[in-house]
DNA sequence: GTGAAAGCGCTAACAA
DNA sequence: TTGTTAGCGCTTTCAC
């Protein structure tokens, strides 16, 4: 009832334990009488050999640890499908935990996976501080970022999507479209480098487009406070000809806004959002979006956590890998025109 | 560096190992004084207790196993996160695994889940065949069954949301707006019982409305299916006035599939769904959609799974939890009016 | 080809 | 209050 054992096993077939462990784990040289006899006692008693026990005596649990902000979030369930489908085919499982964005919440799941002795840790990084990731290495398991990186850990194993480049077609999509009052909505917090503005900023400049702070808001990671963000930012410039928003939530933000305010979309504003989500296409219009390689990036992630743990810490450093993003071009974005809104507020 | 063990601990701090072990666990008498030693050996140490270790002896893991269609899913990715948060709020962790749909996954799964050793599983259950559920039982995990049920297993625990209400307050709705001939949009395959339809049938039924075979459609679970079903029914029946999408994938292809046949939503048909999407806002016109409560529905699960694995499986068998769906009435179900659509194909 | 024995890291009696 | 001991279920030499 309980479940058998492998004693239990070795004595319904009688033959001794170390025999049942060459039996099921497929090693070691087993005459095929024994064996069938073996398989067939394992058989009547459904005994499933335990993992803990096995683990404790190999030190490998085949165990990943996967920390995402928010399960809910699109782009952390693709990314969890990704690694999912890497874990499986490698005979692992997978331990999810969700962060919620909160540092703290964050140390702590690292602490429990750590005493779950999971073999490496897949974890798109909320904490800036590498402190509790080089305590995790420390003990063991190996780490990979995913989508982010940790400012501190240059040389960790990351996985990242080219957030550069996704930000830089967009806008140079927009600018090829005529604009020149491209607003840019972000997120705000101690987010650190905001890779996604930075980006914005720095393709304005390469474009020779003017950069202007007025043109940029920020919200926090609410829907209110995006949607707030977004409407005064409509307002307080009524001559921007386009937006581009730095993440899927703020988007929606700015087609609720724009929606609100009467202005259509794209004949009065351009939308743009970096992050691509599945019903981009069921909106109306349907939207421009820079879509990011998030199940890759879980299943590469997870490739490159095997590998280091594998072939123990004796991996090199290596560059960051880098997966390209895709400008989805839809009908939120237009090209710019005399009849758009100007200085005028409406 | 392989990460401190208790006799390293003990050894540091000049104890027993059985001290170590109180003092960790926190039960147990230990004088206030060998308590800080042992706290500051385990400090310096880094020490982790080793739950792989712990889990051999107490025979308790503190892990639950996650099984879902796709995680990707938003109904899946908020059950999970349900689960997750009562879970964690318990100390237990999760492990994830996605079935595909595929009945030889599940099964593949559910067999790495026992060798895992995990207290109980929890699963939106994909095969019919109560047998493979009944072995894990046997072997000790308990299991909880969420959103759906195995036909088989009457009295298994489990925790649903009311689809036939849902269903029966959709269609209701529409018939107070005057629709009298509601098309339903549903899966196809030996699903089983077809609980949304059957409830559909049955509320026309207790509506006094007749029940035109028809006026059904049946897709394959891909969205090409789906839209060709959507589209197809629209063609072979231009006299509809309203179509319930017995999912939110079939829904998104009723949209484009009306779309792409310019029928006005809901001036030409009124489309609802049953499974509330986080985008039906975004959509043009907002989707109006029965809501599940699937973050509820996880936690809840977990809830139960948690008594059950404690109490033992003393836990009296219990009628399934039913939690409530909820009507959201948005924009894309409207009246029937004289200028709607009739016999005559567009 | 097969079995006996020694642990892996931990907890839970039981002694002291 | 604390240490010793006996396993939990498994893999892995090492003899036979």
């Amino acid at each position: 009832m309980g479940g058998a054992t492998i004693k239990d096993v070795a004595a319904a077939a009688g033959v001794g334990i170390a025999t049942v462990s060459r039996v099921m784990s497929g090693s070691g040289p087993v005459s095929e009488a024994t064996r069938r006899r073996v398989l067939a006692a394992a058989e009547t008693l459904e005994y499933r050999p335990s993992a803990l026990g096995r683990g404790l005596k190999t030190r490998r649990t085949g165990a990943i640890g996967l920390l995402v902000p928010d399960i809910t979030d699109p782009f952390s369930a693709e990314l969890a499908a990704g690694v999912l489908a890497c874990a499986r085919a490698q005979g692992c499982h997978v331990v999810l935990d969700a962060t919620g964005e909160d540092p703290d919440v964050e140390a702590e799941l690292l602490e429990r996976l750590a005493e779950q002795r999971v073999e490496g840790v897949i974890a798109v990084p909320v904490r800036r501080d590498p402190r509790p990731w080089e305590a995790l290495t420390r003990l063991g398991p190996a780490v990979v970022f995913a989508g982010r990186t940790v400012p501190g850990l240059p040389s960790a194993p990351c996985v990242l999507a080219d957030e550069a480049g996704g930000v830089r077609s967009v806008v140079e999509y927009l600018a090829g479209l005529g604009h020149r009052r491209v607003a840019f909505l972000g997120g705000r917090g101690a987010d650190g480098p905001a890779v996604r503005e930075e980006a914005f900023r720095a393709t304005l400049a390469a474009l020779g487009l003017a950069v202007e702070e007025d043109l940029f808001a920020r919200a926090r990671p609410t829907a209110d406070s995006a949607f707030a963000a977004a409407a005064s930012l409509f307002q307080r410039r009524p001559d921007l000809t386009a937006v581009v928003a730095g993440g899927h939530r703020l988007g929606e933000a700015a087609v609720l806004a724009a929606r609100e305010l009467t202005l259509r979309v794209p004949a009065d504003v351009s939308i743009a959002i970096v992050e691509d989500v599945p019903w981009s296409e069921l909106c109306d219009p349907p939207l421009t979006a820079v879509a990011h390689p998030a199940r890759d990036l879980g299943y590469r992630a997870c490739e490159l956590l095997l590998r280091a743990s594998a072939g123990g810490a004796a991996r090199a450093p290596g560059r960051p890998v880098v997966l390209a993003t895709e400008l989805m071009v839809r009908a939120s974005c237009g090209p710019v025109t005399g009849s758009m809104r100007t200085g005028r507020p409406r």
